[in-house]
RNA sequence: GGAGAGGUGACGGAGCGGUUGAACGUGCCGGUCUCGAAAACCGGAAUACGCGCAAGCGUAUCGUGGGUUCGAAUCCCACCCUCUCCGCCA
């Protein structure tokens, strides 16, 4: 959510800043319900004094023994108008929060403009995709020759964007997660987290999932008309720590890292990536959250981009980072890196993290503050990346480190939590 | 799921339906005293929003939402959460 302040003072150049990104916020509408906000609230306000006088006057008469029943005949009168505007300025305020829900960050200066993924800007590229020898298979072709990658049992069991891994390479993809997690809580200095997968819609439009994207969650009904949300990633429950607190300024910046599974709808997205498993309905991430002062935020943006890019580094995988343009950012991000990995089963450069600063955006929102150095509450930046998402990862692996035979070697830095294993073997 | 207790400011803890944004204590900030500190004493301190150039004034907030009332932290209803006991359970 952006500052109403702002948008109050000078919604010309907010504008301006969101049509880059390709959002025509409703300046006329926005200024005809501020009017109108000002108006009715300031008559409430005067009405609300007015009842409060009486009551006090009544209050005082009545304990000298006085007659108050002129008194409180005009009071209740004066409270008939009241009662209406009261209402009124309710819905009001409804409408205008409603509309604040629902205007994007406005991108930060630095971002690249355009409207289209052709307009990211590539920043830096790293490793170089090994030479083969062979024509490459992606990792369907690989994981099915392995026998270990099992889509059919997956699409019984549940039904299209789900799979089912065994044996050596569900544990490949068990060992991931645990080098990341081991690699960013011991030498990136992140408290590891676990968290609840489900959560209330509080959390989620603290993130800012909520009330525009709702079509991409999954919920479960609870009780009579509540719902759990399943989280379609961990920065949902780690960012909504800090909803509704006053964090200790010396305790900032809090750095958590979170494994978890992430439940995707892919609503609108028929027909893309359908093979294999680049887009599924559930998948394992790890996630670095970091909640900050910010001074420090966009500091702390390259930070959080360089420790995703560490393990990628560690697993000698190529990739690139790609500065996301102003049209290709999230909803909620001011901006955003993508990091892409090489996949030579579709020689392409293909996302496996995303690292965003989300400024105050989300802190508004969440009201998560930190009390400042002059003492007063202010809002915290929060920011997000993923640190790496594992399912994506293993199949960069399968994908660079495959053999000839479909073989697949195992990454050097991935050996000791492979019981020193050094290759998954295709059976005869 | 059943029975009971409870949710007040940073924390502890008061609070007859009426000058209560909220006693008292602890903690915090400033000052007096002191060579300095402690103690003691004095003073100051909530958050959000609105109007205003400003000083300031006003409104809201005692788990949340409704209701009763001229007036609700105080009464009524619903919900949420916490704790204790019972049941069930990885």
């Amino acid at each position: 959510m952006l500052d109403s302040q702002a948008l109050r003072s000078d919604i010309e150049s907010v504008a301006r800043r969101l049509a880059a990104r390709s959002f025509s916020l409703d300046v006329a509408g926005f200024r005809a319900i501020e009017e109108e906000r000002k108006a009715v609230q300031v008559h409430t306000q005067e009405l609300q004094a007015v009842r409060n006088q009486f009551a006090k006057r009544i209050g005082q008469a009545k304990s000298k023994g006085e007659d108050v029943a002129e008194l409180m005949a005009e009071s209740g009168r004066a409270n008939a108008e009241l009662a209406e505007l009261e209402k009124r300025l309710e819905g009001i305020q409804q409408r205008l929060q409603d509309f604040m829900l629902g205007v994007p960050n406005v991108p930060h200066e630095s971002v690249p403009p355009g409207n289209s993924p052709a307009d990211n800007r590539e920043i830096r590229k790293s490793g170089t995709p090994r030479a083969l020898g062979f024509a490459a298979r992606d990792h369907v072709h690989i994981g099915e020759r392995l026998r270990l990658l099992d889509f059919g049992s997956a699409t019984k069991i549940a039904g299209a964007r789900f799979v089912l891994m065994k044996g050596l390479l569900a544990r490949l993809h068990r060992a991931i997660a645990q080098f990341m997690l081991d690699v960013h809580t011991q030498e990136h200095g992140y408290t590891e987290v676990y968290v609840p997968y489900l959560v209330n819609a509080e959390s989620m439009r603290g993130t800012g999932q909520l009330p525009k994207f709702e079509a991409d969650l999954f919920a479960v009904p609870r009780g009579e008309e509540g719902k759990f949300y399943l989280i379609p990633t961990a920065e949902v429950p780690v960012t909504n720590i800090v909803r509704d607190e006053i964090v200790p300024l010396e305790s900032l910046p809090l750095k958590f890292v979170c494994h978890s599974p992430c439940f995707r709808s892919e609503a609108g997205s028929y027909g893309k990536d359908t093979r294999g498993m680049i887009r599924q309905h559930q998948f394992d991430k790890v996630e670095l959250v970091q909640i900050v002062h910010p001074q420090d935020s966009y500091q702390q943006l390259e930070q959080l981009t360089s420790h995703a890019e560490e393990i990628l580094k560690r697993l000698e995988l190529p990739y690139r980072v790609v500065a996301l343009c102003t049209g290709d950012i999230g909803f909620s991000a001011a901006k955003t890196y993508d990091i892409e990995v090489w996949l030579p089963g579709q020689s392409a450069y293909r996302e496996i993290s995303s690292c965003s600063n989300f400024e105050a955006f989300q802190a508004r929102r969440m009201q998560a503050r930190f009390r400042g150095e002059k003492g007063k509450p202010e809002l915290v930046h929060t920011l997000n990346g993923s640190g790496l998402a594992v399912g994506r990862t293993l199949v960069a692996i399968m994908e660079n480190y495959q053999r000839a035979d479909c073989g697949i070697d195992i990454p050097l830095v991935l050996q000791p939590y492979m019981g020193n294993l050094k290759a998954i073997e295709p059976p005869p």
